[in-house]
DNA sequence: TCTGCATGAAAAA
DNA sequence: TTTTCCTGCAGAG
């Protein structure tokens, strides 16, 4: 089974699955579970003209209907939010369905199914605008300015580990993430944001950039080197795609030191004591 | 079958 | 800083 995690590739990944599925087609919307039959009711038979993610947020954009403004729907998954699709008729509901949307195609019905976001509402463009005023760059949009993240780190007392799960400074990265990019760039994740070289947090949003685009293609968070690997090149399981994400108590793949880990930002970390030095980065 | 933990983030205290 | 939202999985028993 593919491990889905939700960091912002899941999301980026989603908007280009749901731009294939329902942009120029009109959506059957119901809410099953009832928590957003009002929004379902108001984009029900309406039109999807687009699909776009920003960090880990996703929006579905719905063609002008009529006495209203454009309609968006935000849909954030949080922790537990998951989408599921199918083709032919839906079975019929069972437990907390938030959403189900079903469109026509060539070979019969598809639908789509979200269970447990942390948000599913509808906004309207200016609400949207508003929220994304709110977030960081973000890695996986072409537009962004690679530079664009520097200040908000290179000016902050927190630790570089706090600063790059806040969605603020950047847009995307979950703990996985996180962890991984510290790692490749030899930084202790307590390391102030401002005692971070320049030039290393450069490097590093290059390198994000990379491993955030192939995880958009492949579904995964795969941040090891194949000579890491304990299998060849593309053929890595979970087992052996992180270097020190979930290996607390392992040795570490490139030192062979045991990885530790801690609680920072509220959550787990995991890094390296001998490949990220608390004196790295400077 | 039960328990704890996990990718996230906002609200409460 | 802690709680809550509320899902799914792995491991224990």
């Amino acid at each position: 089974m593919m491990w889905l995690v939700p960091e912002g590739h899941s999301i980026h990944r989603l908007a280009r699955r749901h731009r294939r599925l329902l942009v120029g087609r009109r959506i059957n919307a119901t809410s099953p579970q009832g928590r957003f039959a009002d929004g379902a009711a108001l984009i029900d038979g309406a039109e999807v003209v687009g699909t776009d993610a920003w960090g880990k947020h996703l929006f579905h954009s719905y063609a002008d209907h009529p006495g209203g403004d454009p309609l968006v729907l935000h849909v954030h998954l949080g922790l537990y939010g998951k989408f599921r699709e199918g083709r032919g008729e839906p079975d019929p509901p069972r437990g907390a369905l938030r959403l189900r949307l079903v469109t026509d195609h060539e070979d019969g019905p598809h639908w789509l199914d979200l269970r447990g976001p942390t948000a599913c509402e509808l906004v309207t463009a200016t609400e949207r605008d508003l929220l994304l005023a709110r977030l960081g760059p973000d890695p996986l949009r072409r537009s962004t300015d690679p530079a664009a993240w520097l200040p908000r780190v290179t000016r902050s007392r927190a630790p570089v580990g706090t600063l790059l799960l806040d969605q603020s400074v950047v847009a995307g990265i979950g703990n996985v993430y996180r962890a991984e990019l510290l790692f490749r760039h030899g930084l202790d994740p307590h390391l102030a944001g401002r005692e971070v070289d320049a030039a290393v947090l450069d490097g590093a949003w290059h390198d994000l950039v990379r491993l955030m685009r192939a995880g958009v293609r492949s579904g995964r968070i795969v941040t090891t080197e194949p000579e890491h690997r304990e299998r060849p090149a593309g053929r890595a399981r979970r087992v052996d795609s992180h270097y020190v994400y979930g290996r607390a108590g392992l040795p570490c793949r490139v030192c062979g030191t045991e990885i530790v880990d801690d609680q920072l930002a509220a959550r787990r970390i995991f890094w390296c004591p001998s490949c990220q030095p608390a004196d790295a980065g400077r």
